[in-house]
DNA sequence: CGGCATATAGTCCACATCGACTAATCGCTG
DNA sequence: CAGCGATTAGTCGATGTGGACTATATGCCG
């Protein structure tokens, strides 16, 4: 059996994080991320949302919790995050807040970060910009080669725009690893870290 | 019937600006474009993309020239570039060049933008310039207001990456339309711009 | 020169997405 | 208070994607 985190769209992640504020159903879930401008991050259409949904439940990271209705409009079906889909959120983001492709996925999990631990979070973003740093030469380097072999500028300038993003994301993530680093920021969740001036135990 | 440039995803333009180097068979095509790296775009599947070149015929924007079947392999389908194909890639590269919602769309349109005339590609990237900068100051104001009201940093983390991308995006762009403006780079199709002190027409 | 990995060329199916559709209720305006 | 658009809640079908699968031919290792 694949692992099940393998297979969550990023939709599915952020169904699976709102649902830690509380049972809903999915018409719900629905207004509240557009109106909480999270389609920024994933298209939202009701198709989607509902299949979605149902998946999640075969999957057992969603529970049905209770089917009310109010008047005579349809069925409303509440559903209920499992502790699987609690876990399962926290993995699939400690697998793609490291990974340097898929672009979409990796803002889902940045704008799903605070699940995680923040010493967690400060490796995952560690080893993320690592790999960026190796993009990044790589990247330069075939730039400059093909510049050499005079390849037309024309076709290299989707390559040349990719490389000034890259640059821009490796400082970004540097930025924000200090920050992150030296607790300016306040992070959600448990922090593992050892309190100021306290023994380790 | 709506506009066929509207159902044309990545791939297919891909395909199709592929095919102005000549006819080929859809297996060709897979080698040629994962040789050049084009896979780096826009995923690129078997399944995919024979149904796509299937789509593109039905269409009317490519044509069956021949089947050819070397020794006891499977038959070969060659299939050609139609004039109605020429157009809709240019279509949809204009169209896709101006927008900034889309991001995987752009790099497609701007890897394909040597189908267009300098100066058409300078005044889209113009346009386009300008809808960068007017999302630039709403994302900064968004995040300073966000900010005064003291929403937690953590809850930002996303957005301030965002803009630092938009920021880089906006300089890149500018720079790009020095150096088209200018000249500083060849570029492919017929320029329609006025030559060095020939008078207009 | 037997065998096994890889390249060639394409089919097929399970799944995800998008958008159109239904259908009842609420809110507002004239 | 009749009418009408927006909201609530969800279903359904057409289309696109990804990966597994088939089947032949070629290269090459010992």
């Amino acid at each position: 059996m694949k692992d099940v985190v393998d297979r969550l769209t990023p939709l599915a992640v952020i169904v699976l994080a709102l649902l830690r504020e509380g049972d809903m159903h999915p018409y719900e879930m629905i207004r509240l991320l557009r109106q909480r401008h999270d389609d920024r991050l994933v298209s939202i259409t009701n198709g989607t949302m509902y299949h979605t949904v149902g998946r999640l439940v075969r999957a057992g990271l969603l529970a049905e919790v209770g089917i009310d209705r109010a008047g005579n409009r349809p069925e409303r079906t509440t559903y209920s995050l499992t502790s699987a889909g609690r876990d399962a959120v926290a993995d699939w983001v400690r697998r793609e807040l490291a990974r340097i492709d898929r672009p979409a996925e990796f803002r889902v999990a940045l704008a799903e970060a605070h699940n995680l631990a923040r010493d967690e979070v400060v490796d995952l973003l560690t080893a993320r910009h690592a790999a960026l740093t190796a993009e990044h030469t790589t990247h330069h380097h075939g730039l400059r080669k093909a510049r050499e072999r005079e390849v037309p500028e024309q076709y290299l300038v989707e390559i040349d725009r990719q490389a000034a993003l890259l640059d821009a994301e490796l400082r970004w993530t540097a930025e924000f690893l200090v920050r992150l680093d030296d607790t300016t920021i306040a992070w959600g969740p448990p922090d593992h870290r050892v309190p100021d001036g306290a023994p380790a135990h």
